[in-house]
DNA sequence: CGACCTGCAGGTAGCTGCAGGTCGGTGCGCTACT
């Protein structure tokens, strides 16, 4: 059937968005695609269209549970109902059922790297005639399975192991070593790349430099007392997100909450429902916000701190206007804070002293190691305290050492420490190398957007308006009294308006 | 590493100054407990 009738009958829509279509009709021919599409491009349409078109049951990897509960209601909503999860929120009984049922009549199946590291789990998926791989958020490959979640870097021998189908990898980030990396990862030999322009030319772009923390805080209270809502206020830490919720609580900003990952699961929930719903106007949050909220008009994206790298900037400042209205992404920078995605950096590896006690610890207790596993992981955590992450990694790259030099053992302790000790200085230096081109475009004179474009290797097209503080932007434009001032006097622009565009500039 | 908080001494009312401690992000699945 045709890409456009199928669009209509299935999913109700009669046009595409920019290539969505292209990609559809790539998958379609059973070639291995990356797309990279800008946020609120229409990702999830181009794997279940992609699916209607393919015999056989279309797997997708999804990094966050809500994000999965979220396709698979929309799914269901829009009449799809051979959809399922295969997550924790199953209940044990459920699980035990399912491993047992007929998963033919499932279409699509949503799962989680970490799932598909469950043996029984594979071995069901493996028995049915996976039609199309999809990894969502591909970009999660590159940006947390080198460390975070290390499960992200087997997906290419999972893939495999289901008999290689074609795969279709969609993301909203991706430098070109990130795109290396998902190409690396998942065994992407020949894929057909459909990349767009990550540019948001509707989103404005700020850095203010402020002195002290304290003006800081002012200068945060002045913007969202200014600013037209909705808007997210990210920050590095959960104990700042919610000390500078009470203060602008207290300033007598309402509808505000704030969010991050100590939060209880309901409370998280709830607090990113209200936001939906339009019954809040600001979260302080952390980076735990974000990914899967699927809210359009959110005007404004205020970073009281700075992430470690610009993918993670882009990504967050996405959220605002994807309703296409206009918005605004303004970055509050102090010299103060500038230790803080160093030192977040730094803890994100284990260091070289645990490494080397934890192995040589191992080696005296088991003789011959082949991989961490879960009895020597009880007994070891006692004693050398680390984060589960840390163990993880760790994990992760003893089996990959071991793969290639055997079990190890006194022989080649002394390699694995030095291969280990590489691989954490390579990758910390790559980070490190991250945060000072991220430094440095916060304190370049020059035009913001071409900035970003540059480190994502595009380049800008024609100048416009609003475009960031080096080229000018119209702050009243973004004001909560403009708004009830065109409502009043209808769209002529005001006075103040007329020579700020003669001036060309900011506030 | 450094901002920020807490506790304490000094000496009698609320403050200063200093030492010492704490904190600094992202998620999955699982198990044991309520």
């Amino acid at each position: 059937m045709d890409s456009k009738i199928l669009l209509q009958k299935k999913l109700g829509f009669t046009d595409f968005k920019p290539g969505q279509r292209e990609i559809v009709e790539d998958v379609g021919k059973k070639r291995d695609v990356v797309a990279l599409l800008p946020t609120g491009g229409g990702k999830s349409l181009c794997y279940q269209l992609s699916g209607y078109l393919l015999e056989g049951p279309v797997l997708i990897v999804s990094p966050l549970l809500s994000l999965m509960e979220d396709q698979v209601q929309q799914m269901k909503s829009m009449g799809e109902k051979s959809v399922i999860a295969i997550n924790s929120f199953l209940s044990f009984q459920e699980k035990e059922k399912l491993l047992h049922a007929d998963f033919s009549r499932y279409k699509f199946i949503f799962i989680s790297p970490e799932m598909l590291q469950v043996k029984r789990w594979l071995s069901k998926l493996q028995a049915l005639p996976i039609g199309l791989f999809v990894v969502d958020e591909a970009h999660c490959v590159s940006q947390w399975g080198h460390d975070f979640r290390t499960d992200y870097l087997k997906l290419g021998d999972v893939r495999d192991k289901l008999g290689k189908p074609p795969c279709l990898a969609l993301t909203a980030t991706a430098t070109d070593s990130v795109l290396l990396d998902i190409k690396k990862y998942l065994h992407l030999e020949r894929a057909f790349e459909h990349i767009y322009s990550i540019d948001r030319p509707n989103i404005a772009y700020k850095v203010e430099h402020i002195g002290s923390n304290r003006e800081k805080r002012e200068r945060l209270h002045d913007l969202v007392k200014l600013f037209r809502g909705p808007g997210i206020i990210y920050f590095s830490s959960r104990t700042k997100a919610e000390q500078i919720c009470q203060y602008l609580e207290e300033q007598g900003v309402e509808r505000i909450a704030f969010y991050h990952a100590g939060l209880p699961q309901e409370q998280r929930i709830l607090i990113q429902q209200q936001f939906l719903l339009g019954q809040l106007d600001v979260i302080c949050c952390t980076s735990a916000f974000g990914m899967g909220i699927n809210k359009s008009d959110v005007r404004y994206v205020i970073h009281y701190h700075q992430p470690t790298q610009l993918e993670s900037y882009v990504q967050e400042i996405g959220r605002a206007g994807r309703d296409g209205g206009k918005s605004i992404a303004v970055l509050l920078k102090s010299d103060e804070d500038i230790m803080l995605p160093q030192l977040i950096i730094d803890q994100e590896l284990p260091d070289h002293i645990f490494v080397s006690t934890v192995l040589t610890e191992m080696v005296s207790r088991w003789n011959e190691v082949k991989s961490l596993t879960d009895e020597m992981l009880t007994d070891l955590e006692l004693r050398f305290p680390a984060s589960e992450t840390h163990w993880r990694y760790l994990a992760y790259q003893l089996s990959t050492f071991t793969a290639k030099n055997g079990p190890l053992s006194v022989m080649n302790l002394e390699l694995c420490v030095s291969f280990l000790q590489k691989q954490i200085q390579a990758r910390t230096s790559a980070k490190q190398e991250k945060l000072r081109f991220f430094h440095n475009w916060t304190l370049e004179a020059d035009c913001r957007r071409r900035g970003i474009l540059a480190y994502f290797g595009e380049v800008p097209g024609s100048p416009i308006r609003n475009c960031c503080d080096y080229c000018g932007i119209v702050m009243e434009e973004y004001s909560i009294h403009e708004e009830k001032r065109k409502s009043i006097t209808g769209d002529a622009p005001s006075w103040k308006q007329l020579l700020a565009k003669l001036l060309v500039q900011e506030d």
